[in-house]
DNA sequence: CAGTATCCTCCTTGATACTG
DNA sequence: CAGTATCAAGGAGGATACTG
């Protein structure tokens, strides 16, 4: 016996062990941080230069901006396109394989808009008794 | 007008703006750390004691575990019972939030199932031309 | 405009030791 | 068994200055 997998019945997050390299792990390496996802949602609106985004996404900089769009272009998730134009125009787009990834998000996000008031409830009556 | 989000049209991921305190930041803080996830998807599998967690959850630490565990009952989405015997047993589950939460949360490995291949030769491809 | 290059600071995580 | 307490390290992220 190789792995401890065999066991089959009810595996609601899919079945395999938590290792260092499944997947769960693997996408949450690169969606877990903390502007993926915000760019991601961004872009998912329709095309964007670089200030664009910058301006959408409260808070980041300049630095995490770029960084994490040249995570996902080698991720292959966005497009990056360079207009060479007097002041350079640089256009990101998602990709294919990046719109797929916004549905799972999608759901995500909705569930987060469900949830979040019962949580911040659970939140408040745990701290009150402590 | 208080906010810009009055354009209708293609709003895919949801069409609040990017604040700091939208839902989409809220739970990527909540959920975006490294092992708040993965005990998620242990304990998705069934109810589960700390030892079994800590074994289940390839290389987290006692400090880790205990932190993402105590988060997770602090929201609402995990129930800490334990059991008052001579070497003390303590069982952890989802409730029922908790397991809401599992849905979105397999949508997304799938995801990284049926995607990840394509990502890695994309960042393979994306690699060699550097 | 759209970055790059540095420096610097927390904050998260890990390692270790101890306990009811 | 199921934690807590403490310390230390590393890296993610931010501020700032500079550039094609």
């Amino acid at each position: 016996m190789v792995t401890t997998s065999s066991a089959p019945g009810p595996v609601p997050l899919l079945g395999d062990p938590y290792r260092a390299d499944c997947p769960t792990r693997r996408i949450l390496d690169r969606i877990g941080d903390r502007w993926t996802v915000l760019v991601v949602g961004v872009l998912a609106e329709g095309d964007a230069r670089f200030s664009q985004l910058a301006r959408r996404v409260e808070g980041v900089s300049q630095k995490m901006l770029t960084q994490t769009l040249r995570g996902l272009e080698r991720d292959g998730l966005v497009r990056r396109t360079v207009h060479p134009e007097v002041p350079v125009r640089v256009e990101y787009a998602l990709t294919e394989a990046g719109r797929t990834l916004c549905e799972p998000l999608r759901a995500l996000q909705e569930w987060a808009i469900t949830h979040l008031e019962d949580v911040s409830a659970s939140q408040r009556a745990h701290d009150e008794v402590a």
